[in-house]
DNA sequence: GGGATCAATTGAACAATGTTCATTATCAGA
DNA sequence: TCTGATAATGAACATTGTTCAATTGATCCC
């Protein structure tokens, strides 16, 4: 015991991180134990508690990183677009290539259930308004000057109509009988809400 | 102690529920423990194990009844709607009020992780596609003959997006600042995706 | 080098969890 | 009243998150 240098403390910080998206990787945030998490790093559970307020931060982190990764493929996909509706297409399709992707993990990023009273920390909403910035940015074109307040609503719409359809179609608790690929879901969801857009701008 | 024929069988099951359903609704998911479940209806833990599998069926059947209360009052919303559109918009401010009277429970529907591996008991999947049936009831008359499977995938569409609003909106995981009412929300996305069906039809 | 200081790491401890099951106290029928 | 049957118990077990005094290695200064 006592101080053993193996790592540097940043290092340590994100081996655990690693470990543990592996660990909720493979059996989800359940899976995620203090001890099992040590183990698996080799250090004790008190560690875990000098780098990590507690084993709910850890799933936040490991959450952040995978909203970073989503934010990263979206903007890769929306680069090469011609307009905005293929844009967003390919952005409902990033979306929902990186929940198939990795089942386990993205199922826990919104299983998650944040502790009672208090919010989720500022380091953790800064990605999430990253995100919905994205969206925002995509629609602006779709609305014209003084539009600024429906494109918010819009992108908003889109973004939790999404969220609902990887959701559910992944973890299969749409009915069992007749499953949609979400690809399928997403795809008829942008396709039909922008030309609804489109109908009523005329 | 023994016996003690302070309530039947099927009393204690009831008496039970609407306990656990107090629970979560004031504190959550969380908050339902054997032990405080047993305290609350006078019983001591093992007793529960005698009327329940395990902890996990309890919350089910709480959102069971959810499921039953949500199917009841869409149907109710949509008995006296005139035409189709009316009717959905109905259904969706049905579905967001459900979901805002009882925030607590709410989340609980959706937040429960069900175990790894094993699916969803029968009992619990029948309620499930009630809720598709009726969305599909609604939608069918805006698809002509033929249009069954178009219908059918409208009809998860729009649930899933519902869902995903309501769950977002609610559990304030959208960015904190600028919120938008959940029903604001359900509302543009119903006639936005309404419009663009009509559209795509013509 | 060697002693003093510092800090990282530990592991035992605590309270609380879900779940099981032998034991017990009570009821229902003869 | 006696006799099964059975509902209810609560102690027991393994496991959880979390804390913190104690320990032990590294670091610095002389």
């Amino acid at each position: 015991m006592g101080r053993r240098n193996d790592h540097k403390r940043e290092d340590l910080r994100t081996l655990a991180l690693a470990a543990a998206r592996r660990i909720m990787a493979a059996e989800g945030v359940r899976g995620l134990t203090a001890r099992r998490l040590a183990r698996e790093i080799g250090y004790s559970p008190g560690t875990l508690y000098n780098m990590f307020e507690n084993l709910d931060e850890v799933a936040l982190r490991v959450n952040a990183g995978l909203l970073d990764e989503l934010h990263g493929r979206l903007a890769a996909a929306l680069a090469s677009q011609p307009d905005a509706p293929a844009a967003l297409r390919a952005m409902a399709r990033a979306y929902m290539d990186c929940a198939r992707a990795e089942p386990g993990l993205w199922n826990a990023l919104f299983e998650h259930q944040l502790g009672e009273g208090r919010p989720l920390p500022d380091w953790y909403e800064g990605r999430i308004t990253r995100l919905f910035r994205l969206a925002e940015e995509v629609l602006a074109p779709l609305f014209g000057p003084g539009g600024e307040e429906a494109c918010h609503r819009s992108a908003r719409v889109l973004w939790s109509a999404l969220q609902g359809i990887s959701s559910l179609a992944l973890a299969r608790k749409l009915d069992p009988l007749a499953q949609l690929p979400a690809e399928v879901m997403a795809d008829d969801l942008v396709d039909t809400y922008l030309a609804g857009l489109a109908a009523r701008r005329a």
